[in-house]
DNA sequence: CTATTGCATAGCTGTATGACCATATACAAT
DNA sequence: ATTGTATATGGTCATACAGCTATGCAATAG
């Protein structure tokens, strides 16, 4: 007899562990802030130092690096320091495909409900 | 003159409002679980019901539950009630995608130092 | 009817983290 | 060296939320 979960126990094989699902997980996190967003928003446009990024957003100078640091680390920013300056730019061909179809998504369900339009 | 503020204003008129850029950074918290992830993962197999999952997840069947409703209130799972039981099953082609462009990244970084083979 | 099974929900706890303030560090200008 | 400017970091607070236990509720079985 092949009980649940023998069948659930072969599934699992092809499967990633929880240790590969949360490497997977972190990197939705990193785009699961809309501070973080808007940096990458603003980072489409070219490279931008912290302080441009501050006037920007309008939140802290601390949080700002905070969030950089943490898209850095992500490896989905680049870094480049210019004598006093940090400049950061996009640096992952990924970004804009994964927040496309997100922004996809949501489209097609706000076109029967709200009025924003969403393209990162 | 055009001051800094106001060249960061002219790029932001053509940008989503904070609002908007909350209701994409909502889409990918959805992805930021591991948990979340695993159901995903176990119904890229076809529809199954919550005890299949709890038995197939290991984790108890109210946080089953409870993940199961957060992603079906995304509007990423598909819920269909047969008598006693539910059945849920993917409803959103971003899905397999979207996981699909993070296993990318991921499987490219990995080649360089670790083992894990990312996909979903 | 009552019991059982399958799922959902409420309440709780611990942990993670966004945002703030203050401060530290690094480089530049004088 | 001193002062100023640009960025980073440590500490604190408040909030969000994953996972737990207990319970509620709906559908089937007996």
């Amino acid at each position: 007899m092949v009980t649940a979960a023998a069948k659930a126990k072969s599934r699992k094989a092809r499967q990633m562990d929880r240790a590969a699902l949360e490497r997977v997980a972190d990197v939705f996190r990193v785009f699961s802030e809309p501070t973080r967003l808007a940096i990458i928003q603003s980072l489409k446009g070219g490279a931008r130092n912290v302080n441009e990024l501050v006037e920007e957003l309008g939140t802290s100078q601390a949080n700002i690096s905070k969030q950089l640091r943490l898209l850095y680390d992500a490896r989905i920013l680049n870094r480049e320091k210019q004598g006093n300056q940090v400049f950061y730019s996009i640096d992952e061909d990924i970004v804009f495909p994964l927040c496309e179809l997100v922004c996809v998504k949501l489209n097609r369900e706000a076109r029967e409900r709200a009025p924003y339009d969403f393209s990162i």
